[in-house]
DNA sequence: GTGTAGGCGAGAAAGATTCGCATTTGCAAT
DNA sequence: ATTGCAAATGCGAATCTTTCTCGCCTACAC
C-alpha cells in the first residue's frame, strides 16, 4: 500500500495513506471528493478538503485513480482499474455499473483517425434508469 | 422563431429570443453560458447571467437546446440537432467535432438493455489532439 | 537524530451556477 | 389602446465545487 505510492513518486504521508485506504474499502467504486472527505470525518480522521482534492488530481496523475464528469455536478473518482470500462448510471439513484465493449473500443478508434485526431481519452456513460428504478416509477 | 418559443410553451421574452438568435448565429455550435453573456453584452444587450442559465435550463427542457459536460469545467449547450450525434474534442484547443455512428448506437442499447437499464440519454466524447494541435505539438 | 524539500490544514479565493426578491414585461381580456 | 396580473427579468447575495496561499509540520535521505 505505502509500495503503490512510493512506486508513483509519492511520499507515503498519512493523508494519502487513509485516502487509498478509504478509495479500496468503499462500497462504491465511484466516489466524490465529498464522499471522501466525509468518509474520513466520520472515521475519526482529522483531513481538509484540499487535501482531498490536491491529492485525488495526484493520484490521478499519477494513474493511481480516474476522474470522471457524470451529469451529477461534481467529479467521482475510481481506482484505476486494470482493464478499461465504461459506465451506465441510474438517473434516478445514481447507481453505477460498469461495462466493457470491444466493438465500441474498436469503433471509436477508428472514428478519431477518420478524424485526424489523436486520441488521448474517451468517455461514454449511458444514463437511464436501473432495474429497481423502473420497477419503482411505475 | 417566436413560434419555436410559443411551441415549446414559453412566451416570447426579449432575452429568450436574443440568446436564441445568438446560438443561431454563433460560429461555435457548442457555447458556454459564460460565451453566450460575454455575445450578448458586447451585442449591446442588457443581460443578467443567471437570466441566461434559466432561459438555458428552459430551452434544454423544452428541448430547444442540449446540454453537454465535456472536461472542461463549465457546460456547454448546442441547439438541438435534428439529428442526435456525439464528439470529439481536441484537449488542446476545445474544437469540437461532431459524429454520427450508427454501430455505436446500437452497442449502446444492447448494452442498456442487457443490464436491464432503460436508456434515457447517453454521452460519448472522444477526447484527443485534432490535426492542427498535432502538428504545432510536435 | 537532524535538515530540508515537500506536504498539510484552514481559510480565503475563484469559477460556475442558483436563489430571493423587487421591478418589469408579455399578453390576453377589456 | 389600456389595464391587470402571472410570469420573467436583473441584480446581488448565496451556494457549490475546486483551487490557491501561507505558516506550520513531517517523511525520509544523510
Amino acid at each position: 500500500m505505502q509500495t503503490d505510492l512510493k512506486r508513483a513518486g509519492l511520499k507515503a504521508t498519512l493523508p494519502r495513506l487513509r485516502i487509498l485506504e478509504t478509495l479500496e474499502g468503499s462500497p462504491d467504486r465511484h466516489v466524490s471528493a465529498e464522499d471522501l472527505y466525509r468518509a474520513l470525518l466520520a472515521a475519526g480522521e482529522s483531513i481538509g478538503i484540499a487535501t482531498i482534492y490536491r491529492v485525488l488530481t495526484q493520484f490521478e496523475q499519477a494513474g493511481l485513480v480516474v476522474r470522471h464528469n457524470f451529469d451529477s455536478g461534481s467529479a467521482v473518482f475510481e481506482l484505476a482499474p486494470s482493464e478499461h470500462h465504461d459506465h451506465l448510471v441510474c438517473v434516478r439513484c445514481g447507481q453505477v455499473v460498469e461495462f466493457v465493449d470491444e466493438t465500441i473500443e474498436e469503433r471509436q478508434r477508428t472514428i478519431a483517425d477518420q478524424n485526424g485526431f489523436t486520441m488521448t481519452d474517451h468517455s461514454l456513460i449511458i444514463y437511464g434508469l436501473c432495474p429497481e428504478c423502473r420497477r419503482e416509477t411505475d
